[in-house]
DNA sequence: AACAACATTAGAGTATAGTCTATGCTTTGC
DNA sequence: GCAAAGCATAGACTATACTCTAATGTTGTT
């Protein structure tokens, strides 16, 4: 497919895709049997890292650490060894911002006692 | 106390203090007794404000949202009922956060696990 | 053939959140 | 009383993550 029907798919912008992908975090090909244009063409992987983009965003990962999670899922960029590890080191820093979710949470419903209850 | 030793309290840099102070999170006073200079006095609630931009940014809000909650907590710029709204508001989107964070755990174990099981 | 719609690249612009530099005055320690 | 350290302000600079503009070429429809 090409951009425009990946951003369909997916609802980011043809200019958010080609960022992206001139981060490496996608990649398109170019079909050199067609001469008379360069147009990229995307397959459904794309689209699938496209969502895993925008939920890996979400939780706070920067495009850096994005492309790490792909290079360990999609490509063959690490070994094994390295695949794991970095996806621990994730798993980690996941749980670490689960705990400070946690403790913010507890603060603000502080807050909010508080508040309800003419304490401040 | 002054802003140095401010920043030794919270480890935060006097540079980056002046620039929540400008973005209206914390504010020091000028004792208007001492004609000889225009030095700020913190108190040890900006202390604590502090802590709190910390542990807020971590969880990925913003200087505005955190605006919010200091306004909600510390000052009187909101009535009782905004300062419930707001605060639930943020409470609201602590846990969607959280729940983002959880499929993505799921989503990187199932990859963790396809790597380590050779699926991949 | 004309023209809209879509493609590409390069590069400029925006927003957020700092971080640093320069200048100049004030305070403190020797 | 002089240098070093601290403080203030303005504004420049950086990094991240987009977002948009301009120029130019291609494709599809009528």
């Amino acid at each position: 497919m090409l951009i425009s029907e990946l951003s369909k798919k997916t609802g980011i912008s043809p200019h958010t895709i080609r960022f992206y992908e001139k981060s490496g975090l996608i990649e398109g090909k170019q079909d050199i049997s067609i001469k008379s244009n360069n147009y990229f063409h995307y397959d459904d992987v794309t689209v699938e890292k496209l969502e895993l983009i925008n939920d890996a965003k979400s939780v706070g990962f920067t495009i850096k650490e994005i492309g790490q999670i792909i290079d360990a899922w999609y490509n063959n960029k690490y070994t094994k060894t390295q695949k794991v590890e970095i996806l621990e080191e994730k798993l980690i820093s996941l749980e670490q911002k689960m705990k400070e979710i946690k403790e913010m949470k507890k603060q603000l419903l502080q807050f909010k006692d508080d508040v309800v209850n003419n304490r401040c």
